[in-house]
DNA sequence: TTGATGTATATGCTCCGAGCATATATTTTT
DNA sequence: AAAAATATATGCTCGGAGCATATACATCAA
């Protein structure tokens, strides 16, 4: 194969997979759009900050403020003040909203399963080495690997390259 | 490493390819949204209907026949009677249009291949046929193939899986 | 300590894309 | 020829997203 060619290759199984996967994760979300991410990274980072949380979004300041409006509204997460910084707010998921978190990043893992299930075991292994390869030399900014993991299942991700890259 | 983590990884850099790849095209688009991926797909596709575009982004009705609106009020685009059926509307792009296809498509290009660059020629040659295969497992329909071949570059796909895989 | 600058959050305002319901034209089926 | 299905177009409304601005707190400088 040429190399123009593997690119389109890998650009449109990337695109697949995204689709996908936010389509899985969103249909256990209460909303559209960034709320399954958001939900799943404050699982993942107990006490993040709105302002964090902006940046793995890539969402205006007031974006923000009113998607976790709406997140407080339905009982997902909860407000409060960050003890280093009385500015800031900590953000912590409810036991509602980790029970979500939960059926978010489940969806997420069935689907992507079964995408993959065409891979024999060494096929699969092969694969993700050279998928966690790849991702090491994206990992740029601690914000943006946040945005990178924001639909991560962390319970799953012992050992995570991302965070590897970063230290 | 763990089935799982494996899944992992691979979802996390699908979303982050998926996420540089429509930053790169949408940049070079007159909007944000779905307006890249209408671009090329009629760049691929002369004639292309718009209920057939419709369903290859996953929009309503309305939604693509306003973003037609945009794209011909820009000079992008122009509809024609199709000659086949005469409820249908043709699309095609105009000489700016393929102009701004161009670009797109460069752009996207130029994304992956510096995001592949960490990979020598044989991991990605071995890269590339994993994912062809996993991208002939996903293909179902015509509409679901040309939503995945939305922003690829057809100039450089010669032998696509997913046509192959449609045959 | 005090003052100046930078950072974090909140909110009023507006814009614009997206969907729903509906209308019209054309094709296909009966 | 009538009925049902398909393709497109448009009025209407809703809601998410950004801009501008205000407030609170933190940090740095003198």
């Amino acid at each position: 194969m040429t190399d123009s060619r593997i690119e389109n290759v890998i650009g449109a199984l990337a695109l697949a997979f995204a689709d996908t996967l936010q389509r899985d994760a969103q249909a256990k979300a209460p909303e559209p759009g960034p709320a399954a991410s958001a939900i799943t990274l404050i699982g993942h980072v107990p006490g993040l900050s709105i302002e964090r949380l902006r940046r793995a979004l890539s969402l205006s300041h007031s974006g923000t403020v009113r998607l976790v409006d709406r997140l407080v509204a339905e009982g997902l997460a909860a407000r409060f003040s960050a003890p280093d910084d009385h500015r800031a707010v900590a953000l912590r998921l409810t036991p509602l909203g980790e029970t979500t978190c939960s059926a978010i990043l489940s969806a997420r893992q069935k689907g992507l399963a079964s995408a993959l299930a065409v891979l024999n075991q060494e096929e699969l292994q092969e694969f993700g080495n050279l998928a966690a390869k790849l991702l090491r030399g994206l990992v740029g900014t601690e914000d943006h690997a946040y945005r990178i993991c924001r639909l991560c299942n962390y319970t799953a991700c012992l050992d995570c390259p991302v965070e590897a890259e970063l230290a």
